[in-house]
DNA sequence: ACATAAATTTAGACTAGTCTAAAAATATAT
DNA sequence: ATATATTTTTAGACTAGTCTAAATTTATGT
């Protein structure tokens, strides 16, 4: 059994490096917003039980078992946060910090039958893929608005961004996952976009903000 | 915000003395499988933040602001207790140890709307009241099935002994909350009870088992 | 190549929670 | 009433996880 701790250092670990990349003391310090001397500790402790791969001052990366308990707690953060808005009625910029506490929920039953419960879902309320129980992820092909063409047409399907500010941001431009986009205009001076929305209304989008939203295109 | 430790113990505190009983320091190391020093070391930290009401040698009980405490914990043990077995199908025998980490969730907002999922449940699944969002509790008339006498007739609502093994027993003779009692007979010798069940099949219950079967009596 | 900067690790201290063993207080028994 | 048993508290040590400050290693710029 790991602890909470040890648990959300392999979590960040999966966020910085996916399956095998090489992550800085520092950077996984930040993460966690904890200090780099933290970090240390913490790293010789997961390496002794095998859960990374750490050679002083060289950067750390995950093994195979250290991976599948990270992408175990990310299976658990997603599906949990998809019954608080599917079940629950919270709203997407609500769920992050009380998922952050049920991915620690020990029960590998719990979590296959909340998955089932939830009807196997394959995407959490941000679009971000669940892992399935053998730990398999789909992937987003990574297209996002920020890339589509004057004239081109997609639909929403992830935030990049997981911010408050920016989902509210994005609610009160009513973008959220399946609405339809249509560019019809890029501005040059500032790399915004006028996109048409739905079909209807046309609205300015930042920069900043295309960058972080995920579409799928059409046609 | 309080630690999960300090919500144990006052759990406990509720367990053990309710609202305002004095509860000795070796009761409630026994109840949280501690030691008699780790409690003494506990309440002077929960006495400090006026938890609890304590004094060296003389035992310890709630004060209102810990009581409060306590309740919502029961109450969130309960109403989580509800969901696994209502909506995740779990049997009520495998539902206590989930709903021990999960009592510790933090969100108010979260429990309100479980709660509201849930259709404001009374009841947890075995037979124990939910405090409502106030604290208020209904509490069973405890009457057992054992003080039932020859030809009284009742309804089970509730048990007295958590332990899997009981639960599972209790399984076994079909008996579940709901479940319609009649007593046939009462065994002097070893003060067992042959009960007809649901109208049915009548069975023989120890002594031990009748003792922990909470009843409401009919007719 | 060498000085300096940046990143990382080590050393030592702190907190929360736990433990064992000894000391102190309270209860019980004759 | 006094010895004995029981209960509780205190003292001191331990672990997990964190921190600051100093030391060390690696990277960078001229």
């Amino acid at each position: 059994m790991n602890s909470l701790a040890e648990e959300n250092y392999l979590k960040a670990l999966y966020k910085l490096g996916g399956k095998s990349n090489e992550v800085q003391t520092n950077a996984l310090a930040d993460k966690l917003s904890t200090k780099a001397s933290s970090v240390t500790d913490m790293m010789k402790k997961l390496s002794d039980k095998k859960l990374v791969n750490y050679e002083p001052y060289k950067g750390v990366s995950l093994t195979k078992e250290g991976y599948a308990i990270a992408i175990g707690v990310v299976r658990k953060h997603r599906l949990w946060e998809v019954f608080l808005v599917d079940k629950l009625a919270f709203k997407w910029d609500e769920v992050h910090e009380i998922a952050e506490q049920l991915e620690h929920i020990q029960s590998a039953e719990l979590i296959e039958k909340l998955d089932e419960f939830l009807d196997y879902p394959k995407f959490d309320p941000h679009g971000d893929p669940i892992p399935d129980k053998n730990g398999k992820i789909y992937q987003h092909l990574e297209v996002t608005l920020s890339q589509l063409e004057k004239s081109e047409k997609g639909i929403v399907v992830g935030v990049k961004e997981h911010s408050k500010a920016y989902l509210n941001y994005l609610d009160n431009l009513n973008l959220m996952l399946g609405t339809e986009v249509f560019i019809e205009d890029k501005v040059e001076f500032d790399s915004s976009m006028k996109v048409k929305i739905n079909n209807a209304e046309v609205v300015t989008i930042s920069n900043q903000a295309t960058k972080n939203l995920y579409i799928k295109k059409l046609n």
